[in-house]
DNA sequence: CAGATTTTGTCATATTTTGGCATATAGGAG
DNA sequence: CTCCTATATGCCAAAATATGACAAAATCTG
């Protein structure tokens, strides 16, 4: 499972390593370095591709013009891509993905069971608190873990 | 699967590049540097010949005179042409398309899984914002993915 | 049919992406 | 704490890609 933080900078070309951890991950649990990444809310979201196929899968079967699916497949589709970890386990992130999340110059991975997710370090430290606060929140939500 | 967003300048004549991703699918996938370009929403909708096809069989079962099926099989197939990627990867795109869909200087192709949607980039920036929005309506709608 | 205009094919080139190496840094073991 | 290995990342060369330019071919128009 993919737990945990790490900060990583990101070159100018967009070029960024994945941290060790998620690398094992991806090679021994899912023998592929194969990952798709999207956007989210404010952050990229990664899946090993075993995990992405699955969501696609099931939006195969979505009637393909009707409305909702139209919006929901362009945003999360429209702003995915394939990523190959390289010999040295790292990724690119194109331009587009960077200008939209404001990428700078360091990158947060946040580990989250089957998936990761990727922060702008700036926005990731500022979103802290409110984080907490959400968290919060969540706890009445959720019944009875 | 087609995937992601790449911007690409349009030459006064209506010649854009296939971003090399796609080349590579329509390749590797499909077999054919044939595509089907014809009007969607605010956008150009792009199929793998193969693909449309199999949308177009799908509407030879539909009932031939209903008012639906006359009014999108109209608008559909009736904008709809076929296009032969050249040596360098290349279309045309024929000029009542630009005109209707006001094509300026650079658009952007956005991959979904099985086709891709092509738009004027000013257009496409300022629908980003109202983009996220339907997408967070539509993840209400979609269930359980 | 002739001339004008548009489309197409090919080449050249600037830019971006990729692959590989080298080095600095961090983290773990003893 | 120190050494050693694993990891992250800067750097550069090579490859791929996007796109401008221009001539040849095709098409349109009067």
């Amino acid at each position: 499972m993919f737990r945990g933080q790490y900060v990583h900078s990101i070159s100018d070309n967009g070029r960024v390593s994945i941290p060790a951890k998620f690398r094992e991950l991806l090679n021994v649990k899912y023998s592929s370095n194969t990952i798709i990444v999207s956007m989210f809310e404010n952050c990229l979201l990664a899946y090993p591709i075993i995990e992405w196929e699955k969501l696609e899968s099931k939006m195969l079967d979505l009637p393909s013009f009707k409305k909702e699916t139209v919006d929901f497949e362009r945003y999360l589709i429209g702003n995915a891509s394939e990523c190959q970890l390289d010999s040295e386990g790292r990724i690119n992130i194109s331009p587009v993905l960077r200008k939209n999340l404001n990428f700078k110059k360091s990158v947060v991975f946040v580990g989250i069971l089957t998936r990761f997710e990727i922060w702008d370090e700036k926005l990731w430290e500022k979103n802290r608190e409110s984080g907490f606060k959400k968290f919060q929140k969540s706890r009445d939500q959720i019944d009875e873990i």
